[in-house]
DNA sequence: CAAGATCCTAACGAATTGTAACAGAGGCAT
DNA sequence: ATGCCTCTGTTACAATTCGTTAGGATCTTG
């Protein structure tokens, strides 16, 4: 697996640096940005393990923004800012950021924190190769799906490529240019209907009704996510 | 489900019910412990979501239970310490810690700290995905509205994201810049009518009268008014 | 009440997504 | 080799989503 990646949302190119220095000499990718939009339109192509994001940033109020993130990316995302009163820190909790971290600060401090928090974010390594969910088991050793009710259906190499893509980020936005990436990084012209198809076809082995899907749901322009609990074994 | 399990482990009674008291406002149970060994050996027949413990234990140094609470149980652990070093604070993340609050500490701060541990640490499934209000029930994991009349209505994405706006915020006033902050507001031309018409056609689904809104209010000039009951379940 | 600002919404269209049908690449037994 | 099968990307077209436009409705102000 890659080396976790971190964002880094803030205005000031020193901070940004300083930042950067610190979490790669640690052992983590880092990005930088400077305005919110820049990252947003970043946000569509990859997905950071750990968001560290400024509130005071010039082109829009970042509690937005944050609470944005939260709930779709489900990333984790600490607030880095200067406003050092208790109620700024508080509303920025509750609106989904995971950790407040008040300006100065100490660059090792924040590295111990983006650690901790990537500690409980990242799955332990499902190298399992059998699923539970929504009465469902996905066996990836046989390539097949059996149902509780007794239902038993084989699935090719590719797609159980996506399904276990879904099944080890459930309930999480997958961006397209993301499975493009992590699955066959092919060319990705807007033609492509590759991913599509795959995606189709699973949805067929799984019973879902096409125009009421209830497990794998379509986000338009943003990607698809996996509805269902999952439980891995062996 | 029942409520969320929050731990105390400190030795001044005053602090423990302080935090009990602010915990127990807003929707946890609680369970104090003076010593270590008292609430190890709790720890055989309960599973606490979260775990604060003071470093400053007379029986123990608390670092070592810290590790093992997050290595072994893989339970939220929020140190609260006196020592307000980087390097205790650093040290204290590294061993496992989820969070480190410094002494004196504002306990409505630790509550929403508690909450952000919280909301990561369920499964995404028991937060907020279905809430009630009008007689309508909106189920958010499968981006559908039923009416207690049997109506079954589905929404979109961006749809669903207006409606949690306003479910969040019931009875407030929310101006048109925060929609578009907290939305993904991209353009802020003034000819924008993006969001009305995001709006207008989440009033047909809700059956609303067009001439009489009963549950999405205009406020000329100012933004928008959710009236309406909101319970949230999950 | 007039004027102007603001809001509603039907209709349109660009972008995005779903999927049936087709085609090429292997695999495998005959 | 030949024929048949499965797998999987490509194509083509249908369906859906959602912002934009434009004209009318509604509100506030003077």
């Amino acid at each position: 697996m890659t080396l976790p990646l971190v964002t880094i949302l803030d205005d000031e190119p020193a901070i940004r640096s300083i930042l950067a220095d610190a979490l790669q000499e640690a052992g983590f990718r880092t990005m930088g940005f400077a305005r919110a939009t820049e990252f947003e339109a970043a946000l569509k192509s990859t997905t950071p393990d750990v968001c560290l994001v400024d509130l005071g940033l010039p082109d829009r109020d970042g509690l937005g923004l944050v609470h944005r993130l939260a709930l779709e990316q489900g990333a984790a995302v600490i607030i880095i800012s200067g406003r050092a009163q208790v109620q700024d820190r508080i509303t920025g909790l509750e609106l989904g950021a995971d950790d407040y971290i008040i300006k100065p600060f100490d660059p090792s401090e924040v590295v111990a924190r983006v650690r901790a928090r990537i500690r409980k974010t990242r799955p332990p390594e499902t190298q399992g190769n059998t699923a539970d969910f929504a009465g469902w088991t996905a066996h990836f050793n046989r390539y097949a799906l059996t149902h509780s009710d007794g239902r038993d259906v084989s699935f090719s190499h590719a797609e159980g490529e996506v399904l276990r893509l879904f099944l080890e980020r459930p309930k999480r936005l997958i961006s397209r240019a993301m499975m493009q990436e992590i699955l066959g990084g092919a060319a990705e012209d807007s033609f492509d209907r590759a991913m599509d198809v795959r995606i189709s076809r699973l949805r067929t082995k799984l019973g879902e009704d096409p125009k009421n899907p209830t497990l794998i749901k379509t986000i338009y322009g943003a990607g698809y996510i996996f509805l269902g609990d999952v439980a891995w074994r062996g």
